[in-house]
DNA sequence: ACTGCGGGCTGATCGACATCAGTCCTCGAC
DNA sequence: GTCGAGGACTGATGTCGATCAGCCCGCAGT
């Protein structure tokens, strides 16, 4: 059983919100069906596809987004390992965004069908479930508020810190830094920037002495003062011990 | 029966997607527990608050949003009779925004252990819950999408058309208007925009002849040309017929 | 009847960020 | 070794929308 947590993302995420018995992670483990990989930059969902079906990412990072007529990209969301794609859409039968790998990917598939039999079955799977899908919608408020409210070094800041304090919870990251496959150009479509501004932004965040994006790898050299300076509040991912013990 | 369904905006709302039998609209009617009321301004449910309940909306209006420690506030979302308010939150348990009512509102409450047991009982029922949360978020997203790279003036035609096809959902709307009780200080911490922006816009929408907002009153003054303008998509909010009948 | 206040409205000014137009560097293909 | 592509990076210029300052109107309170 430690196996299967290690070797699963999704079951180290939930476990470290909900305390999921052998019975429950043997029923999650139940849902991955079939595997499949994907290649970077060819989209899994297109924007407008219907009854596409939902899936657990394994290895790699993959993005959501939407295309306005214009042609502007806007990034609502990255996937890291352990997150679901695509699952929102599923009861929508209507994708309304479009998901894009940014590295090459290992996905399993879910069956909706599965997913409501295990819920009905095991709930407190389904709470956990329901408490990532709260989790991810928190995330996407947070942006919007970002977007909306902050300036664009503070939003790179946030940003960062986001998806290190998620990559932290699979064991692929920590307070010193984390590997980081993202370019400029998706970050600046994720953050509502130019590519340029943003280039500008991590040179301002580096010379201040707080944080070095550079080949890939973000480091994180004053993590405090970061912090405070992005306004970073991690209520939504931190979680002292899990839930229903 | 149809009393109900009059009476109940949730219950119409959700009836347009997914033909609910009268057991389940009875199940429905069974949720909402004690009435209560609640005068603008005064918070509901504040950021940081733990364990709070939620709410369905009966009549008023109300805004979930956050603030920052600079103060900026950004709204996240408006709601609308037969909206849930804090549902998303009640997992958490902690709440990550607050919520305000914009007018005077009526909401009942809802406990979280009556809701989960409805689930369990009537399947169907909660996928009409889930395909309503779902709804929402797919909201925010656009929300998202539209402050990050949409103009100031096509960003106020989206929302504002989109609240129109939200109230005519439940009857409160049309293609012709509706009334709107926000002011314009309020669209302006929706919308990422200053006040006085706020109004700019409007005056070049009104000028433009595509829309007046005047006197608590939204006017679509040529519908199509607003909906092109805009880069309206409503495929998550559109359903020809319901889901599951 | 005066006063204060909230909301709508407008002009002038300023700054943050986009856009345009590049350079430099690395890497893989041929 | 050259060619081309993609990504990081930079300076000059332009624009969108914020901020500041102020006016007008309708309304509630004393």
């Amino acid at each position: 059983m430690d196996r299967i947590i290690e070797n699963r993302p999704l079951a180290r995420k939930l476990g470290t919100f909900v305390a999921l018995s052998e019975a429950e992670l043997r029923m999650l483990e139940g849902l991955h069906k079939q595997r499949r990989t994907f290649v970077a930059g060819r989209d899994l969902v297109h924007q407008g596809q219907a009854d596409h079906a939902a899936y657990i990412l394994i290895s790699g990072w993959a993005c959501s987004y939407k295309i306005l007529q214009d042609g502007e990209r806007q990034i609502v969301d990255f996937q890291i390992p352990g997150d679901f794609l695509g699952l929102r859409s599923i009861l929508l039968h209507l994708s309304d965004h479009s998901i894009e790998p940014v590295t090459d990917i290992e996905v399993t598939e879910v069956h909706v069908s599965d997913l409501l039999d295990a819920f009905s079955r095991t709930p407190r799977l389904a709470t956990a479930v329901l408490w990532a899908a709260s989790r991810d919608e928190a995330m996407v408020v947070e942006h919007l508020v970002g977007i909306g409210r902050r300036d664009a070094a503070e939003r790179m800041a946030h940003f960062l810190l986001e998806l290190g304090a998620r990559l932290s919870l699979i064991g692929m990251g920590s307070k010193a830094g984390y590997a980081c496959p993202l370019t400029q150009y998706l970050l600046a479509d994720a953050l509502g920037l130019s590519a340029v501004h943003v280039n500008r932004v991590l040179r301002e965040l580096r010379e201040g002495g707080m944080l070095t994006f550079r080949d890939g790898f973000v480091k994180f050299d004053d993590y405090d003062r970061l912090v405070k300076f992005a306004d970073f509040e991690l209520t939504y991912l931190d979680q002292v011990e899990p839930l229903l013990a």
